[in-house]
DNA sequence: CGGCCGTTTGAGGGCCGTCAATGAATGTGG
DNA sequence: CCACATTCATTGACGGCCCTCAAACGGCCG
């Protein structure tokens, strides 16, 4: 059993998921939950590997990670994919696709996860009725939003061992927010996939997290992270020293 | 007299404005446009190098440009800034400010610009009444979010060539849909802003739109662009040739 | 005209990608 | 339970792209 099991919902019902408060039902009454609850679809886990939608594919709901992890990828003109994003329990996918009404991007299991589906018309429908849903909405695409220019700037501007602490921060960050350990996590997804996250080759992954090391930063066995020194973590992905 | 003055809106209404299509008011009624309207601060031009609100600041409204044009910057933890998009007439700007409550970007025109401004308690008080408003504000935001994955695709994926083909092809279309020419235009900023947002260096740009010259695919004259081989810049950009 | 900012050009170096090969881990089938 | 295949991770040598540093040039606005 790993660590990010603890990560599953209690319950089925969003009222008493503990992951309410970083998911659509935050901000919304007892009552509104109720009828938020009334059109989620409960889909039979995803495994590791199997997609839970493809890009090119026709929109009709947005996601939220219940348990396990999911990765993004949009395809390039050449062949090969780019990962967009990693997503944690409580995160939305799909909103890319409201627009086009396709989904630009495709979304893998990286282990098994669960899901809740909402049936965007049905979602359309209820916020239409219920101003503190569609303000929910709001905000969770304001931070989606948020955190796309934070990895552009990461991207633009920073060094491999800058972006690898960078994110190494986040996932401590979004794992503590969830209840689980800031200091000792589990990655979800291989190096590969966070270098091509991170616009990084597999090897330099490979010698950036072993500099990391080197400078007692972080303990790496595997996919286990030890975050040792988070001062000088942060210093170095946040800090005044320039790219 | 320069070309994007050519981009101002006609009349004071959105109902007369050329770019209603790529605005707030696209997919509403008359009807709806007129209450719309009704909520519209407008805002005394901003001069050139003038910021139309800053970092930090509390959000209250967004913005969608008149004429001009807009950069956004988001500050980083060294002391300089990153740039995080350009704004033609039409686009909205401040919406990732929806979430903290606080601007975490800064605008600043990049030629005198005028906007219209839209409280946004106003907004979302006209939202809750108006389906048709709420369900655009949330394509637009949509389409936010998909354009800044692609800028992030680019950044983690392209060399310094095909970033530049592939930023001038988006102009050119972004031109074009503003009933512009798409073969010539004029770049409304900096070689040095539009480096920062490409996450290049001047110098690199510089050498970076000679050896496009070189190769014939656009003419460039300071500012102005004109892409001669549309075709050749498109397999540079979105080709099947790797980074 | 003069100052300033933006742009260009050149020389040099460092970071990270490419190529190649080995090693480790996980999963599969016998 | 082990042999094997496959995928992922690591290590080293090498090269290229782009950054750094330095200087000169040009346009723009006072």
């Amino acid at each position: 059993m790993t660590r990010t099991a603890a990560l599953s919902e209690s319950h089925d019902s969003c009222q008493h998921c503990r992951l309410r408060t970083l998911c659509l039902p935050d901000n919304l009454t007892k009552s509104d939950i109720g009828k938020l609850e009334g059109i989620i679809q409960r889909r039979k886990p995803v495994s590791r590997g199997a997609s839970l939608f493809q890009s090119g594919q026709r929109f009709q709901a947005i996601y939220a990670v219940r348990s396990g992890a999911v990765k993004t990828l949009m395809p390039m003109a050449n062949g090969d994919e780019h990962v967009s994003g990693f997503h944690l329990p409580g995160e939305i996918i799909g909103l890319d696709a409201i627009v086009m009404r396709r989904h630009p991007s495709s979304a893998v299991a990286l282990e098994t996860a669960s899901l809740c589906e909402f049936p965007y018309s049905a979602l359309e429908a209820l916020s239409d009725r219920m101003p503190a849903l569609q303000r929910q909405l709001m905000r969770v695409m304001s931070r989606e939003l948020l955190a796309e220019q934070n990895t552009n700037r990461l991207l633009a501007r920073r060094s491999a061992e800058q972006r690898l602490a960078h994110v190494l921060l986040k996932f401590s960050e979004r794992f503590a927010s969830r209840g689980l350990s800031a200091r000792r996590f589990r990655l979800p997804m291989s190096r590969l996939d966070l270098g091509n996250y991170l616009g990084l080759v597999p090897e330099t992954m490979s010698r950036t997290f072993r500099r990391l090391e080197e400078q007692d930063m972080v303990n790496i066995d595997r996919k286990e992270v030890e975050i040792v020194d988070i001062d000088a973590m942060k210093s170095l992905a946040f800090g005044t020293e320039g790219a």
